[in-house]
DNA sequence: TCGAAGAGTGATATAAAGGTAACACAGTCA
DNA sequence: TGACTGTGTTACCTTTATATCACTCTTCGA
């Protein structure tokens, strides 16, 4: 089951949009808390984001290029000012698609499935991450390897989602920090270290060694 | 070099696109032939495919349900017709994008470039230069050279990216030094021979022996 | 209410990177 | 050629980044 999240002040267009995605059987969340969009972001982990632009306090284009420092996310941005600049600028910051508002709501679900299927592979309609011969099902936080499932945490979860979604490229400590504890609540460098090591720990007794490796002065790399 | 093709039966559209395709150093290919369409598909094998609606002999609605029986190329579709109707059959279809005509060339090119990094990975955009068919990534520090990787520390990665970026001419060690530790603290001038030293131990262990000259009484060079 | 699991913290250990000094060698010029 | 200066090489030491371990605190359910 997918994740959307849905960045939206007017109440109504959230609403309906939650309506109608529940019937497509997406899971919903629209945040409420419009400087907490990171923790929010962070905490459910969408499959896909829907970002209006005009909002309180930050706008739609400052949290696409936060999101966009650590996560892939595919985002569609919503907005009543839908003119080339602004088209434009939100496909530059990395966004997947812009649709002017008012909206039709069967067009957006027609969207948003053709981005789900883009990003998480044609057939599966599962959101499943594979490498060396393990899969990670981010759906449900599973890790499948050789037949037996490995539990992770939270926390594991989260650290392995990021470094899989990049696997290859160097994915910094501080990026991590990032999408595990957003910067309100101030949680020591260290435990980020300890967190990977309790990861490697069970990807080790699974039989994945060297499964994570680190990029010293950067950070970790899956690759 | 990413091969778009485009499928329109209006020479001068297909032509701008391919006019400013060309320009963002993609390789074109516009269709002439609207009942081969399948055919120079296959032969061009692009990786993305801009589709016209109304088309000669068949629609472009049968061409993508076509190609997609084959193919996950990324499609957009460009159409005058472009009602909730259209748009929601073309995404159901498989298609990635709709553009209504007509439309303005620089958005075209920026959901062309978003849909190739969602599709084709993120990696592009990453820094990289070249020199000598090594490949330096500048993101993580990186070095690519004969299929092997060499990963470099801060300093030699510094160091490398002040040379290549100034590739033909000699960088003196005066900018180096300041490039390296910014005249706050005072470090030995051996200091950066020293890492120089390092650097080129590294990377005639590559195989890429006197990738780094030295201009006597003046500084160092890549060329 | 007890115990297990998850999560954060601090202390300490280890590994990698960076800096320094001593000396060797190479260009330059009288 | 020999003195001088710039650069290369090596060994050693300091600093910094990461790993590991032991402990605590919280939560949650039996």
């Amino acid at each position: 089951m997918y994740r959307l999240m849905i960045v939206e002040d007017d109440a109504g267009i959230a609403e309906a949009v939650a309506e109608r995605a529940s019937a497509w059987n997406l899971e919903v969340r629209a945040v409420t808390d419009f400087r907490g969009v990171l923790r929010e972001f962070a905490e459910f982990s969408p499959h896909i984001l829907l970002l209006d632009i005009s909002l309180p306090f930050f706008d739609g284009y400052y949290w696409c290029a936060e999101i966009r420092r650590a996560s892939k996310v595919p985002i569609i941005f919503l907005s009543s000012a839908a003119d080339n600049m602004n088209i434009i600028m939100a496909m530059n910051l990395g966004a997947d698609d812009f649709i002017a508002k008012p909206f039709d709501m069967s067009v957006l679900m027609a969207k948003v499935q053709a981005l789900l299927r883009r990003t998480y592979d044609f057939a599966a309609g599962v959101p499943v991450i594979e490498h060396r011969g393990a899969l990670l099902n981010t759906a449900d936080g599973t890790l499948v390897f050789n037949g037996e499932q490995i539990s992770l945490t939270q926390n594991e979860l989260r650290i392995l989602i990021c470094l899989m979604e990049n696997k290859g490229r160097t994915v910094s400590r501080e990026r991590l920090m990032e999408r595990l504890w957003n910067t309100d609540s101030f949680v020591d460098e260290n435990t980020l270290t300890v967190n990977v090591n309790r990861l490697r720990k069970k990807l080790d007794a699974a039989g994945l060694e060297g499964f994570i490796g680190t990029k010293f002065g950067v950070g970790y790399i899956v690759e």
